[in-house]
DNA sequence: GTAGGGTTAG
């Protein structure tokens, strides 16, 4: 079916969007392959003189030049002469600009398209609309929506598809619901773009709802709902699922494996991350550069730096992304040297980093304390990459600054910023006020912490932390009562240990694991052992009212020590084990660990929620700087 | 010739 839109005006909307061409749109847009403006008139010759019509990519040629110039009557009479179907070749030439890195001369020719009272069909919609999609252009497709429904096309599927798809990605939610809600007729395409838009709302709970639901699924929809969990924070139940697909004996595509392995680097699941790695192979997605990125996220994860570096190194084609990623897995390994190297060999390529590159690199700084080369960074990501530094950058720079105790320089540089600080900012100052114990700048800092992110339990308990190694307890309990009036309550350690594919989970303070028992014998053992060695439990790390016995008790139950003390248990001897916490390794527990990989002679990898602690031989990646 | 997932930071 097609229709002239002879009687439609052109709504304002589109005419805003008919700007003039530029020479950046003659640049960078399809028109690259606009030869010169002659070429009208050697495809009119052409007809004239050989009498063989041109085809519809020649003709689509002279479409497009069309859209930017005075001549589409012209260029009309071409296609008439051609004696090929005028709609076919504009939509064409609608296809090639929606796909282009211009997706808005699609809109523009769309207008010119109604202006001269062309004949549309529903291909012309579907690749118009496509380019309002990449555009983001909600408004645009509520225009072209009102096409549709003026011109008959309202109960086309592929259209209704599109229309939805197109409200949520440019967030025109009340749209999508109403769309949604009234189509005659959905298919599973209409499913998945729903459940794209639940998750997109962070409703992954509905999204699973509508999901279970469904009147049919297809990879793509298990593929949808795994990623949905890992956007949401859910690796676990993203792994769950991928189970379940299995099962029901579906093949995963590239994206799947994406998803999957998104969740295994959140997880730290390094044995199902090689499976997947595996299966990749197999399956040929290894020239796949999103899948190589992601797998190299996956390892750089789980702490292994070498199996990472392998991938980099294999990569056939490696993007600004795998670099930037590969630099970032060196700095939070405690390899910061070999990230700025990896840096300089990049920029020697002449690879142009971007601002993730430089989050990696200040990160790197940070934790080797190279303030002067940090600031040299910061100060070249603007001026030789033309990177304007977002509020990341400035977090890591505050954090260089106050680990390496410059705290009232930190406090300046806060006060300098061009963009308003946020808790990260605020919260690095913090933090290198307990490492250099400012108790002046500290209460600074939580003032804007508690406007900027009241319910954050950490900064309550790194300024009680601060206040209790000042032996200032009544301000100790003061934020702790603080924290009860504002319901906040401390996140409990947990930490967890895979063996055989199963993942133990230990939470501080609890012995309700079947092996409690053993685990506190082997504890007493080592501990004996470490103290020889000159260990003291440091129990300033330990925030609650008690007293000293009670809060050295409390501190040998801390997570990571009973799941790596379950490791050495469970595994044979020189079996590295690795160890995944939600917050930050605390100062005893790394004074232990450390011990701990000396006596047992074997190596311990705690991931934190900052970073990697590799514990060998006595002494810890990070170099103590973390 | 038309519609629906994906990578580094957080």
């Amino acid at each position: 079916m097609s229709v002239y839109a002879h009687s439609l005006p052109v709504p304002e909307t589109l005419q805003t969007n008919s700007r003039n061409p530029t020479p950046e749109t003659l640049e960078n847009g399809l028109l690259r392959t606009f030869k010169s403006p002659f070429e009208l008139k050697q495809i009119h010759a052409q007809i004239i003189k050989t009498n063989t019509p041109p085809s519809v990519l020649q003709l689509s040629h002279v479409a497009s030049i069309c859209a930017l110039t005075s001549s589409f009557p012209y260029a009309r009479t071409i296609i008439h002469l051609s004696g090929k179907h005028e709609t076919a070749v504009w939509n064409s030439c609608l296809k090639d600009f929606a796909q282009s890195e211009s997706p808005d001369d699609a809109v523009r020719l769309f207008s010119r398209l109604c202006e001269h009272g062309i004949c549309l069909d529903a291909f012309t919609f579907s690749f118009v609309l496509k380019a309002c999609t990449k555009l983001l252009d909600g408004l645009g497709g509520r225009v072209i929506h009102g096409f549709i429904e003026k011109l008959g096309f309202q109960s086309n599927l592929y259209l209704q598809n599109s229309l939805v798809h197109l409200y949520v990605v440019s967030g025109e939610i009340d749209s999508v619901r109403q769309l949604f809600d009234k189509m005659p007729d959905r298919d599973v395409v209409s499913w998945n773009i729903m459940i794209k838009h639940l998750v997109k709302m962070g409703n992954v709970d509905e999204a699973y709802n509508l999901f279970s639901m469904m009147p049919e699924r297809n990879v793509r929809s298990w593929t949808s709902m795994i990623m949905g969990f890992v956007q949401c924070g859910k690796p676990k139940e993203a792994v769950d699922l991928f189970t379940k697909m299995e099962e029901e004996k579906l093949c995963p595509n590239e994206v799947t494996v994406v998803a999957v392995l998104s969740a295994c680097a959140d997880l730290g699941a390094l044995d199902l991350g090689k499976k997947i790695h595996e299966f990749a192979n197999r399956s040929g997605f290894k020239r796949n550069i999103r899948v190589c990125n992601t797998l190299l996220d996956m390892y750089i994860k789980c702490g292994c730096l070498v199996a990472a570096y392998s991938v980099f190194e294999e990569m056939e084609q490696k993007t600004i992304v795998s670099w930037s990623a590969m630099i970032q897995g060196l700095a939070i390994n405690g390899k910061g040297e070999e990230a700025l190297i990896l840096f300089s060999k990049m920029i020697h390529l002449q690879i142009k980093p971007n601002g993730v590159t430089f989050i990696g690199l200040l990160y790197a700084c940070s934790h080797m304390g190279l303030v002067h080369k940090g600031r040299q960074y910061f100060a070249s990501m603007s001026r030789d990459y033309g990177i304007v530094p977002q509020i990341e950058h400035y977090g890591c720079m505050v954090d260089l600054l106050s680990r390496a105790g410059l705290l009232k320089e930190a406090h300046e540089f806060i006060k300098s910023m061009h963009i308003k600080p946020n808790g990260v900012v605020w919260g690095a100052l913090l933090g290198g006020c307990r490492v250099h114990k400012n108790v002046e700048l500290a209460e600074e800092a939580i003032k804007h912490l508690l406007e900027l992110d009241p319910l954050n339990d950490g900064y309550y308990v790194v300024l009680s932390n601060i206040y209790a190694e000042a032996k200032r307890w009544e301000d100790a309990a003061r934020v702790r009562k603080l924290m009860r009036e504002k319901g906040v309550k401390k996140t409990p350690g947990s930490s967890s240990i895979s063996l055989d594919g199963v993942v133990h989970e230990f939470v501080a303070g609890d012995d309700s694991h079947p092996q409690t028992e053993v685990i506190q014998q082997t504890w007493e053992k080592l501990l004996e052992e470490m103290r020889l060695r000159g260990y003291v439990p440091n129990t300033s790390v330990v925030l609650l009212d008690i007293e000293e016995s009670e809060k050295v008790r409390f501190l040998y139950r801390h997570s990571e020590k009973l799941a790596v003390v379950f490791g050495l248990i469970n595994t044979a001897n020189g079996t590295p084990i690795r160890v995944m916490k939600n917050l930050r390794v605390c100062e005893d527990c790394h004074a232990a660990l450390k011990l701990i990989s000396e006596i047992v002679d074997r190596k311990i990898v705690v991931r934190d929620r900052n970073r990697f602690h590799c514990f060998e031989n006595g002494v810890c990646s990070c170099k103590d700087f973390w």
